[in-house]
RNA sequence: CGAGUGGGAUGGGCAGUCGCAGGCAGUUUUACUGCGUGAGGAAAGUCCGAGCUCCGCAGAGCGGGAUAACGGCUAACAGCCGCCGAGGGCGACCUCAGGGAAAGUGCAACAGAGAUAUACCGCCUGCUGUGCAGGUAAGGGUGGAAAGGCGAGGUAAGAGCUCACCGGCGUGCGGGGAACCGCGCGGCCCUGCAAACCCUAUCCGGAGCAACAUCGACAGGGGUGUGUUUUACACGGCGCUUGCUCGGCGAUACCCCGAAGGAUGGCUUAAGCCUUGCAGUAAUGUAAGGCGUAGAAAGAUGAUUGCCUUAAAUGACAGAACUCGGCUUACAGUCCCACUCAAAUU
RNA sequence: GGUACCAUAGCCAAGUGGUAAGGCAUCGGUCUGCAAAACCGAGAUUCCCCGGUUCAAAUCCGGGUGGUACCU
């Protein structure tokens, strides 16, 4: 499996919500652009609003578990930007892997 | 069995698969393999106190802040232990920022005659004729608070004016380590607020790991003045100096400032934890033995399956960011210890 | 992570322990043929919440909740 590098930029993330085209579902929000880096990378987006520190970190866990699994199908270059929601923290990982592929299948990440 | 009071523990366990972050070892070389480790009692709030780091460190003053019965513990503390006093509870027990109002200043709205000093209605006496003068503060009314309380004597009417008891103040003796407690004597009485200014005693230099140190790289910017004058002196400017002031230090071809960003250290062995013995009423101290236990930098603990315990395991509050000691706040359920009251029985 | 500050009517806000000023907006009335403007009047009962000091707290003290700014 290929190694799951992450964004860590403000600029990065402003340019995938500006530049990115974006699918949503009550659970979660995608956005994706393509890159000239050659590989997929990724960042979790967790407002202050979803909730307090361990609610946030199990949002971020349970998306990051979501695309580890998720992320060997994906081709080309892209980045892709994934934004927790207020249902996000309920839910499990399982449950969070069929939205995620669908959003990306329309996005055209996965073909 | 019922109703309570105080204190403590726990916050599911075991195993398998995939995956994450450090550490050690090996292979080999920057990726794999193996071993082992990986969130809390509050990690939270940042309310106190310290370590540590830098600045300051000839000091001095002003200003500011904190604490508050007493004795002890502690590195220190607004913490803890013991004890005193006051208040609450039938009780176990709980609560208290609990020094000084007789050093001084200030405030006490409205109401009330009067708010720290008084006389409206009253009461009594005298003159007179429905007021005036004098005495008085028992009673009325206002207020949170009205000049110690209550009773007796006394008086024209009254009044600590006198006396007994109670309360307060001063003082002597006894007990106690002290706060304080008990008894006696004296005079005759003082409003409340200090979480208003303040006084007394004790204590505090400032900032905080985004501190700070080292390395590398760098867009740029600022200062080097004036007068008398010889080199020197005076004034001023610049930089560093804690809130301010005095004062101090430095540089003048070198000094200072510096946006965004990088790497390494700081970084985890620490006033550490557990057991037992000894000292102490206790907090705590001490000796021996054992354990040694997260350290990231967009930020690691997740996903899933099975079995067991359980009322429930789909989870109560909740996620380390330099580290400790406390306090405060949040917390489903379960368990344990000590004690009190009531009822019943003996 | 650390350090400061704020919360008063729908909005902006003043407030010195003694029963909360003002402006905009809203509502009712006067004026007008109708409106606007002008004038008159009304509305705070939990001063973000809880406790304490005081005779008395928006104000003083302690704790909590929510929000804002700065340090990179």
């Amino acid at each position: 499996m290929a190694e799951l590098i992450t964004l860590n930029q403000n600029v990065e993330f402003r340019h995938a919500y500006n530049r990115g085209k974006s699918k949503s579902d009550p659970s979660l929000i995608t956005y994706a652009v393509k890159n000239r880096a050659g590989v997929c990378r990724y960042g979790i987006t967790v407002s202050k609003k979803t909730g307090c520190a361990v609610e946030r970190n199990r949002c971020r866990r349970i998306i990051r578990a979501a695309y580890s699994s998720v992320a060997g199908e994906c081709t080309g270059a892209w980045d892709i930007v994934f934004v927790a929601r207020f249902r996000t923290k309920t839910l499990k990982s399982t449950d969070i892997e069929p939205v995620m592929r669908r959003h990306l299948k329309e996005l055209g990440v996965i073909v």
